[in-house]
Formats: structure tokens, sequence, C-alpha cells
DNA sequence: CATAATATGTGGCTTATGCAACAGAAAAAA
DNA sequence: TTTTTTCTGTTGCATAAGCCACATATTATG
């Protein structure tokens, strides 16, 4: 994997000359793109918060993924196998570029340096991707909500390096993130507080334990 | 997505001159890798099932995915973010194909066609196991024991193309896969039986909703 | 600003699910 | 073959988690 390459900043400088990336802006709310619409669409958020949610038959939402800067999604991820809508919406402004897969996959006769970069790291992009997907089955095949929220606050912790940090789901949001019911989730949340493995002060959570 | 190209015939056909695959058989019950351990590895189930298994602190043991021929599998896929032991074992007699990823990507100087074809192919390669992912994702999702086997069930018979199925996995396993209880699973499966929704002989399943 | 809409926090009640334990069937090993 | 191990099927009991309803806090919006 060549770690040399900094997304980061390779988003930063996004500048395409070819026609083939779209840019487009979203107000909170709006629905990004639809997975059953849209097929072999892949999506790069520029700016934002959005998440890819599905709305079932017996009226559950699930936010499948949540999306924050830089990621990655769209249709070519999720080749639809059920007949759940899946629709991405913007929780907050967001700035995202859409490409068609099969065209980005060819090398770009214009120049562009942008698009043959991405083409270039497409592997490497789409391999990160895997690894959210993997972690995200770990979490959902916890067994129980305690181990869910601690496992989910676990990896915020790992991923901002310290043990305080600000939610970046609201609580209802995070429920649906991890599949439970919002109101036994709050009561989770309370035990967890009482046996003093965390503290919450509004959106913001401390690991208590070690 | 080059839909041409028949990955079933590819990985039968297979002969590589370089030296960069190795080539293993293991007997049922061995461990086939461990994610720890074995860094940027790709592989390939040319033969037989196995899964990827993880052991959590409580002694439970979740399938997180099941491998049957021609599934990619390996580290790459999984870069390790929790201390769970990762286990590929093989569940049947098993032949496989052992790369490393780094090795992998560059153009083969041997005129190796399975290498140059395999790297060729590796991004749709890819994107068929996001796609699985994304299904398993779904499949866990479900709020319920029940739903989790109506979907489960429902994904093999789409793939099958029949409402008549054998099961790839014992019912000890199947509980295992979808994170649930297995005496709670078979509880709710012979609720199924009584409602008329699912039939079940031996290992075989039938489904008789419309 | 006022008012609406959404999010948080809590509790009662019910049910689904986990856990433990066991017996019989099936499969593997000796 | 016999013996051992693993898998299936079932039940009683305890409890985690779902569902509903509501009060308050916070955030949008006209």
């Amino acid at each position: 994997m060549n770690s040399n390459f900094n997304i980061e900043n390779f988003y930063y400088n996004f500048s395409c000359n070819c026609n083939k990336a779209q840019k487009k802006t979203f107000s909170k709310g709006q629905i990004i793109t639809t997975y059953i619409q849209k097929r072999n669409q892949l999506c790069i958020l520029l700016k934002g918060n959005a998440d890819l949610v599905r709305y079932d038959l017996n009226g559950n939402r699930t936010i499948v993924e949540h999306f924050s800067k830089n990621a990655l999604f769209g249709e070519v991820f999720y080749k639809v196998t059920t007949n759940n809508e899946l629709l991405v919406e913007a929780k907050s402004k967001c700035t995202v570029l859409f490409y068609i897969y099969d065209k980005l996959k060819d090398p770009c006769t214009h120049g562009c340096e942008f698009h043959n970069t991405l083409t270039e790291h497409l592997p490497e992009l789409i391999l990160n991707k895997i690894t959210e997907l993997n972690t995200r089955i770990e979490l959902l095949t916890q067994r129980t909500t305690r181990d869910k929220l601690l496992m989910y606050f676990s990896l915020i912790s790992t991923r901002k390096l310290s043990k305080t940090f600000e939610l970046p789901l609201s609580l209802t949001d995070l429920a649906d993130y991890l599949s439970v019911d919002r109101s036994a989730m709050m009561r989770e949340l309370k035990l967890l507080k009482e046996d003093k493995m965390v503290d919450k002060i509004g959106n913001r959570i401390i690991l208590l334990y070690e």
C-alpha cells in the first residue's frame, strides 16, 4: 500500500478538466443520490456529512453508513441485491463529486491529472472502504447494546487518539447506526454512566475505563 | 464492469509461472491463516469451504464471513483494527492460493498470464467483495432473529434461483453467522414452520411464502 | 422574536432473545 | 464395528431490549 499518497491533500486540490466528473452542492436534508435509480455511480464527498439510509418494510430506519469528508460511496460499492430503498441524505451542507465508474476506469485522454491519480489509487481507496465495512460488521456482530456502544466509542476514541471526543452522530442517529432501539440505547447509556464506564457531557463522550 | 470476464473459468485454469503465488492444501479443521500474523496477504480459495471466525473476550464465536469456491480473503481486506483474533478455518478440504498483495499489484515480468489477468481484474473482484460485505451488513442490521433468518433464506434462494435449497452452513454455524443464540434461532425456526413460512427437511429449506 | 420541529431523557409494560441444561440423532474417529 | 464427539431439537427461566407514551431541552424556521 503506497503510504506516501495523501488522500486528504489530493481531494483538496481537486480540479478536473475532463467532462467526466460532475460537482454538485446539497443543503441539509436533501437526497444526494439513490442506489436503485443511479447505477454505476461513484461519488466522493468533498465537504459535509451524509448518511446512507435504508427504510425497511417495518418502518425501521437504518443508517447503513455514515460518510464524512473524503468518503467514497455510490452504487458501484453496493450493487443492489434487495429491493429496499437506499438513499444518501445530506446531514449538513455537502459538496459531492459524481463519476460514472465505467468511464472513470479508462485512462483520461484529457491529461486530467486529478482523474488519472484517482484511477491509479482506486484500488487502495477501495481497500480502505473494505476495511471500514469490515469494522462495521464487527460492530454489528456485537451481541448486546452495551457492547455495541462500547465498541463504537472505542473506535472513535482510537481514531481521534483521545479518550474524550464529540459524537459525530446525534443519539437518534447513533441508535439507527447500531441498529438498536433508541430508548433502549439511552437506558444502556445511563447504565454505563452509573457503572462509571463512560461519562457524557452534552455531545461529548469521556471513556473512563483504563 | 467487464461482464465478459468469467471468474469461474479463470481460476479453474490456474497456472502461475512466477514465484509470487503459493498454493497449499488444508484438511478440515486446519487454520488456513490468521489476520493478525499474516499481513498484506491476499488469498484465493480454489477448492473447499472455509470460515473467517472471530472469538471475542466473552467466548462468543462469530462467523464473520463464509467462503466457498473462488472467494477472495486475507488481511488486505481486513486491515485489523481491533485486537480480536481472526482465523480462517477450513470447513472441508481446501486448496488455497496465497499472494502478497504488494507484490501482486506490480505487473508480472515473467509473462505469467494468470497473474496479469488477476491484476487487471482486481478492481472488479474487489468490488464484488464489497457487495458481499454490504449484503452482510444488511443482514446484520435486521432487527429480529426472524427477519435475519428470512433475509438469509431469501438471499440463498435468489442466488440458487430456487425456493428450495440446501443450507451451506450447519445450524450451529448459521447462528454464529447471524450473530444470534443458537437455541433462540432454533425456536424461531420452529415458529416459522408453524406459521407456514418455511419448511425444513433435514438440511433442505423450502420457502413457502408467495 | 415566537413557534414549530426535532432531539434527548425517562419509565412502565411486554416480548424476544440469551443462557443453561439435557436427550436423541448424526457424524467422525478409533 | 464401537466409541466419542459434534450437531440438532427442545424447554424453563431470567433479562435485555423493543415498544409506547410523555416531558423537557434543543435546534430550526417563519
